[in-house]
DNA sequence: CGAGTAATGTTATAAAGTAAACGCTGAAAA
DNA sequence: TTTTCAGCGTTTACTTTATAACATTACTCG
């Protein structure tokens, strides 16, 4: 999947649901497809100031906050970081990240028994979850 | 798992590894052995000043980073906060977590499926995990 | 004891994230 | 067409979380 066809996959989405991609979350969008790691915020908004020098954190954080909850960014909370979603067409999926600490690939999976393990144990003990968070830290094929 | 019994366990542990379980080390596990839930540092930080007022947050990020690595204390990744584990007996085991976000309790699964489902998905594409964090935000069952 | 290492004290600062107040804008209602 | 108003963005200031750097003290072992 393209950074070309993420965008207007985005557009789409958007419009769908009567969601407005207006310049600022898309510039940021844009920067975000450039990376094929995790990017911080502050990064980001050193990225951003190029071509938009008034930027300020809010700025960033606040299109990051709309880009999460359309489900076409995930925060990585290890480390305080974010990364594009290339699968944001299958809605509210559950979030698996396969960190690699050399050189900064992140490869999102779906493991359907890895959800079913966390679901079936939560349901167990009463639990009710409604977000989940999986990230492995490690090393990639290529850094092994 | 009692305070105490849980003290006792991680000075026997520390005394067998050669680790030094020192005062400082000491009071912010007490002082973590007191919640049920996360607890954030500077939360710790607080506490820890009303018996020794000259804490700092390098006193408390330094014996945290203690506790942790001796693995009785883990990190919330999402919640930028602690929480005393309750087996640390069973060295170096996976932590999954399921967080209450109405009460703040915690819990501690061991689910061997779930580590097993991440860890074969890992091999599948030739990632090596080193350290996985697995917390789940919902309801408990008093909470639901 | 004395050298070497581990831990702590102290100060300062970096990094990450949020709040609040206010202005702009563009599309729906009148 | 004009009004109006909710959503978006800007700006300023601030809070929370975490680490760096370096001096000092305490413990361990030969
Ligand atoms: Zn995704
Ligand atoms: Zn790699
Ligand atoms: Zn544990
Ligand atoms: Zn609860």
């Amino acid at each position: 999947m393209n950074a070309e066809e993420l965008l207007s996959q985005a557009k789409e989405s958007c419009k769908k649901r009567g969601a407005r991609f207006t310049l600022a979350r898309e510039q940021v969008f844009k920067l975000l497809t450039r990376h094929s790691g995790a990017v911080g915020a502050y990064d980001l908004l050193d990225e951003l100031k190029l071509i938009d020098p008034a930027a300020k954190p809010a700025t960033i954080y606040r299109a990051l906050d709309f880009l999460n909850k359309q489900g076409f960014v995930h925060k990585i909370e290890s480390l305080n970081s974010f990364v594009m979603c290339h699968h944001f067409s299958e809605c509210n999926h559950p979030v698996q990240l396969l960190i690699c600490d050399t050189c900064g690939h992140v490869e999102e999976i779906q493991s359907s028994n890895l959800d079913l393990a966390l679901r079936s144990m939560a349901d167990a003990t009463g639990f009710t979850i409604s977000h989940q968070i999986v990230e492995a830290h490690g090393a990639c094929q290529t850094c092994s």
